[in-house]
Formats: structure tokens, C-alpha cells, sequence
DNA sequence: ATCGGTGCAAATCCTTTGCATTTCC
DNA sequence: GGAAATGCAAAGGATTTGCACCGAT
């Protein structure tokens, strides 16, 4: 019905332990992570995490555009969040980094960012190309 | 451990009335139905029908590539198979075609297919644009 | 007649959520 | 101190699957 009140008090966001070692893994690896991924590396960082916590990291972090989510079977997380795509492997289901086509992406963005769109603004995107990783290939 | 055997006899696919009619409706409307909404089409036709034959047709045309997934929250198709993006409205999820990158998304496929990848080969593509859609704006 | 496809319902599995408790500011 | 974040465990919900039966070729 209403919008934020102005005179509402806002919410302060807080930096925990769990959101810092998070937040420093997905920028220090180049692999892109399952949630499931995530929670096993910070388990040995901080034995009592819960999964739960993780998702809720995960989709916060998401939402504000500090890291992507590529949906797939499963999620994969990417703390790298300048103008790049993606490879998905059909086979195993891993997300590899395709920086070939960044100018283009940026390009294609800024072209339909300023149409304004006719079915809404865009805030962000996602490319994404298919196929067996050379990995899966040799098996 | 082995690849198929070349005396193996062939796999021969059937055409049931289930699979012409999911496909008839996937090829007629520019929507992106989820498989429940594509269940629910289908279910006027043959009420009998299943959901999980509605779910094992689907991604049957998705793996022989004669319709594209897109893999959100809930996964949407498209009967659509020709060079396009998408538009996904992160509140409604409702998932649109964007036209105008066409002849872009066709180049920077080619440019990468040519490439051959250093991380596989590329058989598909999906260019998403994420944001609120008009509809959803105006609430 | 064959064997691929379907319907049904149970099982999976990823992800979300409610609530009491802890922790950061 | 008080709101925000966490841990735990249970719930949710989309998708998959086993199996007996059906029907396209």
C-alpha cells in the first residue's frame, strides 16, 4: 500500500565473521561455487555455520549486486561481478569465466540500457554459453 | 567405460499426442510458460495428462535443443529457438523476449564458436537482462 | 508384438523459513 | 540495550524417478 516512511528508522546492515569470509572467498577463487560449495569451505573456516546462513548470505549479497548468481540445476555464486560470461558445462554442471566477449557485453548493455527498454529498466545481465568443458570431453 | 556400440540397435523416438500438443503450444505463444503453466495448457487438452510427463517432455525438446530453458527461480521455456535475448522481471519472474541484440548475440556466438574455447566446445547460448518489468513498475 | 511413453505417487534435493539465541554496533 | 544475524531443524516446492500399464510404429 505505502512506500517507505521517511521518518522510518533505517536499517543498518552488520558485518559479521560469516558474511566477511564469505564475501573473501567468492573474490579470491575464479572457480564459481555451489552454496553447497561455499558452506563446506566455511565450515573449516567457522565449524558452526549452518547452511541456512549461508543461502541467506548468498542471496543478500545477490541482491545487492555484490556478487551474481548463475542459476542453473544448481546455483553458482561469483564474486567477480565486472563485464564478463560464462560457460556452463552440461555435464558437470561447472561455471568457467569467459572474458573473451566483455567489450561486447558492455556494448550489447549500454545499447539496451538506453532504449529504456519497452518491457522494463534493466539493472543487470547475464551471458551464458553451453556446452561439454574440455574436461568432461576427455572422459 | 565404452561408447555406444555401433551394432547397437537404434533408439526410435515416438510422437504422442503429449509431446505434439506441448509443442504446438510452446511454438504459439511468445509467453514463457513454466512447466506448471505449460501443465495447466496442456491438461485442457488431455486432462490426463502428468506432470511428470509434462517435465520429461520438456526436457527432452530441451536436450535435443528444439526449445531453450531458461533457468530462473522456476525455469521457463521458449518454443523460440532463434537468435534472441531475454528479459527476466526479478519480482513477477515473468520472462520476455528482447529482439534488438539479434544480430549481436549471433556475433559474439560466432566469434566464440570459431574460437573453439579454451573451455569447451559452445553449443548454445542465453543472454539474459535482468530488472522490474513495466507491469510490475506500476504497482 | 515390441518397447518407448505415460500416469501416478513417492522420493529427491535445493532452498527457504520460523524461532530462540547470539552478536554486533 | 536492541535490532540484526545466526543456528537449527523443519517446511516448502520444483523437479525427478520407479514401476506397472498403455499405445505408437
Amino acid at each position: 500500500m505505502s512506500e517507505k516512511k521517511q521518518s522510518q528508522k533505517e536499517r543498518v546492515e552488520r558485518m559479521t565473521n560469516q558474511k566477511k569470509v564469505i564475501i573473501d572467498y567468492l573474490r579470491s577463487v575464479c572457480s564459481h561455487p555451489s552454496a553447497e560449495e561455499v558452506y563446506l569451505y566455511v565450515k573449516g573456516k567457522l565449524p558452526q555455520i549452518s547452511k541456512g546462513t549461508v543461502y541467506r548470505i548468498l542471496n543478500n549479497l545477490g541482491k545487492k549486486g555484490e556478487i551474481q548468481s548463475i542459476k542453473e540445476d544448481v546455483a553458482h555464486f561469483d564474486g567477480d561481478i565486472s563485464s564478463h560470461a560464462h560457460f556452463v558445462c552440461q555435464k558437470c554442471g561447472n561455471v568457467y569465466d569467459v572474458f573473451d566477449v566483455c567489450h561486447e557485453c558492455k556494448v550489447l548493455r549500454r545499447k539496451l540500457t538506453r532504449k529504456k527498454g519497452k518491457v522494463g529498466n534493466i539493472l543487470n545481465y547475464q551471458m551464458n554459453f553451453y556446452g561439454i568443458c574440455k574436461n568432461c570431453s576427455k572422459k
